[in-house]
DNA sequence: CAAAATACATAGTATAACAATGTATTATTG
DNA sequence: CAATAATACATTGTTATACTATGTATTTTG
């Protein structure tokens, strides 16, 4: 067992994936913002996104409209930018969701 | 709902679980050559692999000693490269299995 | 006999994750 | 109280992989 194959492997896997994760925690219309984000993610997939994997990751959300961003200045600390998901951001959800579960379905098929 | 960001979505998905895919095919013994392998994948999952994706990949996956390859001459036609997946190959498709199984599953809890 | 299908292969392009680095503020700890 | 860690943003360069396009060669089909 190669565990440097392993490794590439699985920062593969991540490809569109982070994508998929990232709008589903922000489908039901709660905001985060992007540090908070992280760690979201960290706690219920067990997988850790290097803050330089998502910030870019949110502005390409952003640019293509499944996303919005705003900035909010705490009484104390560094200003946070809160992001929400859009109406064309769930129905690209939707899309995505599909496509996974199918992909899912066959994927455990051929793996039994 | 934009279809051609959905499209370059399911691209990046591809990598990485075309890797998945492929040994998943292999790992029960039975060999394949490319071509085949193509359209086992499109019967199977219903996603289509370029040739131009295939043929690398599987150059990889060999020269990471997860296959084997042979060539095997035909009574007709185009001589063909038929895999096989090695020891190593299913010892790796075992962690593989074990991180999908667990991402699959986060991402169950977080997109009901 | 021309076109499609079979069967291999490679070169160039686009995309996304990652490591490294940077700025600035606040909290912690020795 | 000063050094370090944590919070919170961001960008640049590198790497890996899927895709398009193109190529070769044989066989089957209309």
């Amino acid at each position: 067992m190669n565990q440097e194959f392993i490794n590439k492997w699985i920062s593969q896997v991540k490809k569109g994936t982070l994508t998929f994760i990232v709008l589903n925690i922000l489908k039901n219309g709660k905001e985060y913002y992007g540090y908070d984000l992280i760690s979201e993610i960290k706690k219920n997939t067990a997988i850790e996104i290097a803050e330089g994997t998502l910030y870019p990751l949110m502005n390409r959300l952003k640019a293509e409209n499944l996303i919005t961003s705003k900035w909010v200045e705490q009484d104390s600390g560094i200003p946070r930018k809160y992001y929400n998901i859009t109406n064309e951001g769930v129905a690209t959800l939707k899309s995505m969701n599909t496509y996974w579960n199918e992909l899912n379905n066959s994927i455990l098929k051929i793996s039994k």
